[in-house]
Formats: structure tokens, C-alpha cells, sequence
DNA sequence: GCCGTTTTCGGCCCGACTGTTTTCAGTCG
């Protein structure tokens, strides 16, 4: 069981000792633990063959031992008599928002009602607002949630799909005769949702590429199987499809699986495949369809094809191509880890610079710094600095912005940052013209330097806020007050669309990780995949400057 | 259930919003 799973098991059974209505603090120590282990460097394996699983935060004798028996049988006996106790359409229930365990606890006791088809239907029959507590706008907002709900279960995040893939396609490869295993489809092309693994295998053997995928251990089921395709299920319901191809006919396979369906279509039309049989290398399979070579994120048909006939595709900014991260937190508010090591981590990653922009005094829940201690902060590190070498951390801070658009602190604290990304993290509700005057008023401080998660977007779970992205443009462009791509899977905003647009109008991009945890600087990966799909090149992503440019770009 | 340089028992993050109520419980970040 990987930590992953281990913290997905301690997640559940909190979720439903809540259900339950157990002590809360019991709810709490098993998300703790599950946190923690989410956020572990090191696999727990490793710990628990050094007898020291209980030396992570969080984790005492009690849940030390059920991870021990996971480690040891793949399984949690109190995970399994709890599930036997809370139906699973009660935990689902739970993703709809303004639903928690009490409100949960009501319906299904009063109504009798233990899964989602059921609460939809109550819902839709008024039966809802007969509870205490309940009114029509419950019921409305439960229907809403369900049909949210409904759209997300079709669709997962990259940072699920990703992980998943390389996992099932590393043990394909692992498999006898099996030459090549990679994903392909959306996963390759990056896009921010995708609705199943696709891996396409080249192997000498076709039947022992069938036994491999049969034998993964989070196989579920396979509900279709022909010779050279396999259909089915792994954990978590993520669908899969495995085509399997002879090893000549690997990379123009590799071409016709990575587009979408309109793109494949398009540049085979009226190509008889066979001809491709023996060729060595993507790029040859394009040589000979007389096209410029395209990377993946771009091949949608969306314009890249009649680029790509005349040669005139650009070259893409890449991942190796960043020198540092301009969003990163600390322990010093809501990120795991400190200041020193989140450093060190960044300089191991290559990058040459980090700007530490911990939250604003009013974000009290996630640890924001008054005034005095962003001072603190600031002395801590020009101290850093004095220590390390060839590596420059930056004095931030990710400032919130205020209802009415101002910021949480005064100008003149800005004024001595380096670095100030202004987010907004409360009042998502505005109407579009209050929400829209709120970011722009933030864009016209001259002190902001970037936006952080331009719309507010958590994928599968919150849409963007009201805003006119049009009008925010034109005064970031007027202001040169650059744009975030926030890297992270679950926003991934600003989206490719937005992010086109911008660089067409002249506005800079930072591609940052918004890691709270040292191995979240790797996230930036998502951001350059959509980078990549939207078409920038190195020149339009700050981070691929060197400091002193950045800098200069800010105090221009 | 976890934790401890005040504690092996008695605490454990808290302020604001939402939708329901007429003073607040539940949810969320």
C-alpha cells in the first residue's frame, strides 16, 4: 500500500467515525494522521522497517498499528467493520457542499435516505425542508451538488490520473516481452480533466501483455478484451483502456493515440498506416506526413495543424526551462515545511531562486503573519541567504485581497517585499462587477507584482468566480502586473484559455507551484503542461528569467 | 486518538459566512 493509500484509508475512516457523531477530536487525530502521512517524504514502508512509524506527527500507538496492518496485509480491519456500519452513499454525500455529518446524520435518520439517487429525488419532492434546519434553499443547493457531483465522477484531476498512470504503465513495461508502456490520450496531451487512463503497449507477446494488466493489483475489473485492446476498471473507478501494437508499429501508434479523435483524423486522412511500420521515432512519423514536429499538449486541432504544414509552430516553454518558484510556503504559516528546507529542496530541483510568500494577517486559519512577524520572516531570511550559495530566496508574500479590493497590508510594508502576489481566499460570492473591481483595484497597487489563482477554480469542486476576465486583462496589461498559472492539479488557474489571451496582449506569466509542502514544488509540472497547451514560449514565463531580470521586471 | 520544557489528564485552530432562524447550529477554509 503506498502513502498515498494509507492516507486515503485514515481520510475515510475519519469521515465516517464523523458520521457516526464520534468525539470530534478522535475525527480530527485520524485526518491529522492521514495529513501527515499524505505528506510524508519518505515511503512508510521504509519507516516501518526501521520501527519508526509512529516517529511521524500525528501517529500514535493506536493508529500506528492499523497502518502497520495495512503495510503488512493490504487491508485495515477497522476501516472494514466501519464500512459495514456507514453506507458509501452517505460518505458521497458528503462532497456536496454545505452538507456535513450532522446535516447528513438528520436526513438519512428522519428519511431513512443512505445514497444520492434517493437524497436527489427527496430533494426534488420537498421532503428535504420538513427537517429542522432545512429550507428550500438546502434542497436547492443539494441538487446542485448532486449534478456537480454527477459531471466530476466523470472526470478526475491530473494530479490523480498521472500518478495512476505511470504506476499501471511501469508495471506493464515490468511484464515479459513488453518493449514499450506509456500513457497517451488527454494524460499526454494535459489536459486538466481527463475521463479515463489510456496506455499503449508495444510487446513481442500480445497474451502476456493481457495476463500483466489482469495481475496489477489495483486491477478491479476488465470489461472488455479483445487481442490487441483491453477495456476496464482500476481502484477508485478510473476506467482504462490498454491497446497493445507490435513493436514496429509503435510510434505512428504512438501519434494516432495521442491526438484527440478530430487531430488523428486529420493529418491521417487518406494515409494508409502500414506505412509508418518500422519507423523509430515520433518526430520521423511526422517528417513524413510532412509536418512540423508537435508536442503532444498541442495536437487538439485547434489551429496547430496549418502551423505545423508550414513549419511555423513555436517552440513551447519547458519544464527544464524554470529557474525558480515565485509562490511557496512556509511553516512559518500553512506549509509544512521550513523556510530552510523548502529552500534546500528548490535548489536541489536546479531552480536558482524561491520566493517565500507566506499568507496575509487576515487569513487567521492558515496561519497569516501580522505585520511584525512578516518583519521576523524577513530578517530570517537575509540570514538564509548569507548561508547559501548560488541560490537567492526572496522575500514575499501572497497578500489577500480585501472585499472592497485593497490589500492586508499597508503600502509601505508591501513596498519592502520583493515579491507580492495578491489572491483573494474569502468572498467568492461577489456579483461580476464588484469581483471584477476588487481584482483590478488589486492590479492598480503598484506594489502587486502578480496575481495568484486569477478565478478561484477548484476542478471538480468549486467553479471560477464572477468575474469579466476581459476588462481584468486590459488593466494587468496597462499595469504589466503579470499572471499566475497556478500549478497545482486541482486549479491549474489561470486556465489555458485565459492565459492565450493574455500573453497575446502583451501580459506576463509566472508558473508556480503554490507548493505547502517541499514535494509540491514538483507540481510546477502541471502548470507547464498547461503553459505548453496554451502555446507560450520561454520568453512569456517569467520563472525562466534569471533573478535580476525578474526583479527588474517588477520594478518597472 | 494524540500529545506534553507548565500536564500521563485535559486539552485539542477559530472567525466568518450561510441558511435557518429571531439568536444560532452547521459548515468551511
Amino acid at each position: 500500500m503506498t502513502n498515498r493509500e494509507v492516507a486515503w484509508i485514515l481520510e475515510s475512516i475519519a469521515d465516517m467515525l464523523e458520521l457516526q457523531d464520534d468525539n470530534p477530536f478522535r475525527v480530527k487525530a485520524y485526518r491529522k494522521a492521514a495529513h501527515s502521512v499524505y505528506h510524508l517524504d519518505e515511503d512508510l514502508r521504509d519507516l516501518y522497517h526501521r520501527n519508526a512509524v509512529n516517529e511521524v506527527k500525528g501517529i500514535g500507538s493506536t493508529i500506528q498499528d492499523q497502518i502497520e496492518e495495512m503495510l503488512e496485509t493490504e487491508g485495515c480491519s477497522y476501516y472494514e467493520q466501519l464500512s459495514k456500519e456507514v453506507p458509501q452513499g452517505l460518505l458521497d454525500m458528503l462532497v456536496i457542499p454545505g452538507l456535513g455529518h450532522k446535516t447528513i446524520r438528520v436526513i438519512s435518520e428522519k428519511l431513512g435516505i443512505d445514497n444520492l439517487d434517493a437524497l436527489a429525488a427527496a430533494a426534488k419532492a420537498k421532503q428535504i425542508r420538513t427537517l429542522p434546519g432545512m429550507g428550500a434553499k438546502t434542497e436547492y443547493n443539494i441538487i446542485k451538488g448532486i449534478d456537480l457531483l454527477h459531471i466530476s465522477m466523470q472526470k478526475v484531476t491530473l494530479g490523480l490520473a498521472v500518478p495512476m498512470a505511470e504506476e499501471f504503465s511501469k508495471h506493464i513495461m515490468q511484464g515479459p516481452g513488453v518493449c514499450e508502456a506509456r500513457p497517451v490520450g488527454s494524460i499526454r496531451r494535459g489536459r486538466p480533466l481527463v475521463g479515463d487512463i489510456d496506455i499503449l503497449v508495444s510487446a513481442e507477446n500480445v497474451s502476456r501483455v493481457h495476463a500483466q494488466v489482469a495481475s496489477y493489483r489495483k486491477t478491479k475489473e476488465i470489461t472488455w478484451a479483445q487481442k490487441d485492446f483491453i477495456q476496464g476498471v482500476l481502484d477508485y473507478n478510473m476506467k482504462f483502456e490498454v491497446i497493445i501494437v507490435e513493436p514496429e508499429d509503435y510510434y505512428h501508434s504512438l501519434v494516432w493515440t495521442t491526438g484527440s479523435k478530430e487531430y488523428r483524423e486529420i493529418i491521417f486522412k487518406g494515409i494508409d498506416r502500414t506505412v509508418f511500420k518500422g519507423i523509430k521515432s515520433e518526430e520521423d512519423v511526422f517528417r513524413q506526413l510532412g509536418m512540423q514536429y508537435t508536442p503532444p499538449e498541442m495536437r487538439e486541432n485547434r489551429g496547430e495543424i496549418e502551423k505545423a504544414r508550414n513549419y511555423e509552430l513555436p517552440e513551447l516553454v519547458k519544464l527544464s526551462d524554470l529557474q525558480g518558484d515565485l509562490h511557496v510556503h512556509t511553516d512559518w504559516s500553512d506549509g509544512a515545511h521550513s523556510l530552510e528546507d523548502v529552500a534546500a529542496a528548490a535548489k536541489k530541483m536546479g531552480y536558482s531562486y524561491l520566493a517565500v510568500t507566506d499568507h496575509s494577517k487576515s487569513l487567521h486559519i492558515s496561519g497569516g503573519l501580522s505585520e511584525k512577524r512578516l518583519m521576523e520572516q524577513g530578517r530570517a531570511i537575509e540570514a538564509l541567504n548569507e548561508q547559501i550559495n548560488d541560490f537567492t530566496v526572496l522575500k514575499g508574500n501572497e497578500v489577500d485581497i480585501l472585499k472592497d479590493g485593497t490589500l492586508d497590508y499597508h503600502d509601505e510594508i508591501l513596498q519592502g517585499l520583493d515579491v507580492v502576489v495578491a489572491s483573494i481566499h474569502s468572498y467568492f460570492n461577489l456579483d461580476l462587477e464588484l469581483q471584477t473591481n476588487r481584482i483590478i483595484k488589486a492590479i492598480e497597487n503598484p506594489h502587486v507584482d502578480i496575481i495568484g489563482h486569477l478565478t478561484g477554480r477548484l476542478l471538480n469542486r468549486r467553479p471560477p468566480y464572477e468575474l469579466d476576465i476581459d476588462k481584468i486583462l486590459e488593466a494587468a496589461a496597462e499595469h504589466r502586473t503579470v499572471l499566475e498559472i497556478n500549478a497545482h492539479p486541482d486549479r491549474l488557474d489561470i486556465d489555458e484559455e485565459i492565459a492565450r489571451k493574455a500573453v497575446q496582449m502583451g501580459i506576463k506569466i509566472a508558473i508556480n507551484s503554490d507548493a505547502h509542502d517541499r514535494k509540491d514544488l514538483g507540481l510546477a509540472k502541471y502548470g507547464v503542461l498547461c503553459a505548453r497547451r496554451a502555446g507560450l514560449t520561454r520568453n512569456d514565463v517569467i520563472n525562466t528569467w534569471d533573478i535580476n531580470k525578474v526583479i527588474q521586471y517588477f520594478n518597472s
